[in-house]
DNA sequence: CCCAAAACAAACCGTTCGGTCTTTTATCTA
DNA sequence: TAGATAAAAGACCGAACGGTTTGTTTTGGG
């Protein structure tokens, strides 16, 4: 069955996770509530479906969470850590502004092969189902918008300082640009099933970061 | 009442766009629908809601159409009819590739401004919804964005042949670029509901562009 | 001016929606 | 291991869903 919860019969391998049975339930329903909200929207999921997903039935979900919009801002919340995860992965022991810069858009190169993001980028499906009709949820995809363009936005800063950048660079600029491309390519590529698109945006912003290097 | 509809009583003026009583209230239908579904999205739009809009009952809607999927999917239509007459508008006199591009770029800074397009770009809206949830709209998706993707490729092919673009430039790579960005630019402005987004990836294309021009 | 045809309004269909509540079952602790 | 506690099941709710049908009003051509 599931790969996470029990094994053995009347006695599951949790505890070595420390984890309660009622924890185990909840995080699982908020993974897989995730993944559908990720690929079917908002509005386009319903609890029915998200129960044929889990296996439980309304009361085993309901006892969880107090209604359908808490449990899909705590499933943005969830797929963004993990996001921020693969962030913080690919950035460790790298040091030179570039190689950080270039290491966000390998995140994106490998993002869609990611089985938790399916649907394809969920900042993205967040904030173009949100923008006109789910205020809360808008504003968890501009906090994730604004987590992202504050990392790249240091990235560039502390770049431009060290003198790995030009001093021209506008950090802003960078990341509107880095991120626009980036999700439009993800757009492209989803709605193609091709990742041809994302990859000659990917490698278009990889020679316009290497165009923000001092000539020296 | 409508800008569309009866100006006198018993006498329309659609006599002179030679346009029956149907006809006219089919196509104000699907106007408004057209921009109920880019802002709501398909899902999250419901007849009740288009009933509401229009100051239609049920019954006036289902006659002119068979279903909500039929409505949406001649609203797709009739939006994607609007914007490419605006390329075509936008066009008109530009002969050299850049001068065209350029223009193409211009469409994109002042289509959040029209009030038919308020809930964004709608290749976008449904790109993103559709591409895991509806196949039909999907495809619509799909074409508008090869017809979008052929223009743009098209420009640039004359270009390299009139070497106004260098010979070493990839029409499908600009393509894909140009798209990706713009429609990323898209989204974030929408997102916060600032043009300053989509204004830099614009500039930034801008450039990009300009570095296709041969050094001569 | 009349009358068929077209367009509209409204009641209604079965289904599904998100959500509640009670009962049964499983789990954890003393 | 027994009792307390919590979780899951399942019946159920009113409202809203997309869609149909039926009756009434409006319209335009002969």
């Amino acid at each position: 069955m599931s790969s996470i919860s029990s094994a053995r019969i009347g006695q599951t391998d949790r505890s070595i996770l420390s984890m309660s049975k009622a924890q185990d339930t909840r995080t699982r329903i908020v993974e897989q509530a995730a993944t559908l909200f990720n690929q079917q929207g908002y509005a386009g999921s319903s609890m029915s479906s998200l129960m044929q997903l889990t296996g439980l039935k309304k009361g085993g979900i309901y006892n969880h969470f107090g209604s359908k919009d808490e449990l899909a801002l705590e499933a943005f919340d969830f797929t963004i850590s993990r996001i921020q995860q693969k962030f913080r992965g690919a950035l460790i022991g790298k040091r030179h502004a570039v190689d950080r810069l270039i290491a966000i858009l390998n995140v994106y190169g490998h993002l869609l092969e990611d089985p938790f993001l399916q649907g394809g980028c969920p900042i993205l499906n967040t904030a173009v189902e949100s923008d006109d009709t789910h205020p809360a949820l808008r504003e968890k995809a501009k906090t994730a918008t604004d987590a992202w363009r504050s990392l790249i936005q240091r990235i560039v800063e502390k770049g431009v300082i060290r003198k790995e950048l030009r001093s021209s660079v506008d950090a802003e600029n960078v990341s509107s640009i880095l991120i626009a491309t980036i999700e439009g390519g993800v757009m492209l590529s989803k709605l193609y099933g091709d990742t041809i698109h994302l990859q000659r945006a990917l490698d278009h912003l990889s020679a316009y970061i290497h165009q923000l290097i001092p000539v020296d």
